[in-house]
DNA sequence: AACAATATATATCATATTGATATAATACTA
DNA sequence: TAGTATTATATCAATATGATATATATTGTT
């Protein structure tokens, strides 16, 4: 998805600023789907701006910087709604843990080991927050079971992982790979 | 991973052209962990060679284009171990996918269905893959990780698909959420 | 109380990545 | 024989990312 459908989703649940759009994209259930940052927010809600798909109310802050509120408009809800409906790419994972993994053989086993160690505090972390936000009950079915399947993938990976580290640190301590040639 | 690493990570295993890089992370066991293009690809074995971590050899073929054929130097298997030792970035995932069933709700239920459809495909497809890939025998304890790894997540994706697909279409039917005001 | 860090808020810049397109010949398929 | 896939490199425009700038209030630490 790209950023501008992201802003849009976002302010589908509500009114929005750039800043507001950044937390509840962090925090909230698109969370472990997407990343985005104000670069992209920014100049995103510019051009939904100038297409009509968003309006814009500028409030006064004292204090704090002034706040532009976006809302989406009727073309605004029209356009995600059509944007959700087109056929779905391929996700993709981008992992530099398995990355690194798939050197295991010509990295020192003490790096190997602390890597898998990150990895799987990482997955804690992850499966707490998503515990957390069953407990605090979900807004929408789509909410319960994308969170349902983000914690099953989490909690396979750190079973995985568990039951394979010994040898991938054993491969490390008696490396049989050179660096090619 | 940046370009640039990936480039060094493939050329580790034997010397490629930028089209070979190209089949190689797609093909390879690179395959399901990172995504590159040409437009990636071939400025960064530039930016390589220029910085001498690559060396280049062209190779005049007769009915095909020529070749550029990339080899590492010692300082680009230096650099790549060390860029291998840096500590690991978070995992990202974007997905398509979840992000559309996030809105399940305000869907049409035939769209969610076949979207799901087209999702279990792409998992068997991934797990056929796979599993080939094991039957051939690996060329390293890591690929194995990775593999065993990748395999694992797709299984656990599925079942938990199938498991829980009925209550989505079952809330697209009845849907009980609005698209904001 | 002083100081550091975090939260609120928008914005821009350089760099990196992506997707599309150009070019060109062979090999395979319907 | 027409169309598609494979081999091969390259560039361009549009996006996306990461870093940095700016400014103040609140919270936490020593």
């Amino acid at each position: 998805m790209d950023a501008k459908t992201v802003c849009l989703a976002v302010l589908s649940q509500g009114e929005a600023s750039g800043y507001e759009i950044r937390k509840s994209v962090e925090e909230g259930p698109f969370g472990h789907i997407q990343d985005i940052g104000f670069s992209s927010i920014y100049p995103a809600l510019s051009r939904l701006r100038e297409d009509g798909l968003v309006s814009v109310t500028e409030l006064t802050q004292e204090g704090r910087p002034d706040k532009k509120i976006y809302r989406l408009t009727s073309d605004g809800r029209l356009s995600l709604l059509n944007a959700l409906k087109d056929p779905t790419e391929s996700d993709r994972v981008r992992s530099d843990f398995l990355f690194r993994m798939l050197f295991a053989d010509i990295l020192p086993p003490s790096i190997i080991d602390s890597m898998i160690d990150a990895r799987m505090d990482e997955i804690q972390t992850r499966l707490t927050r998503l515990d957390a936000r069953a407990a605090r009950g979900f807004e929408s079915i789509g909410e319960e079971f994308v969170n349902g399947f983000a914690a099953t993938v989490q909690r396979a990976m750190a079973v995985y992982i568990e039951e394979n580290r010994h040898q991938l640190v054993a491969a490390a301590l008696a490396p049989s790979r050179a660096v090619a040639e």
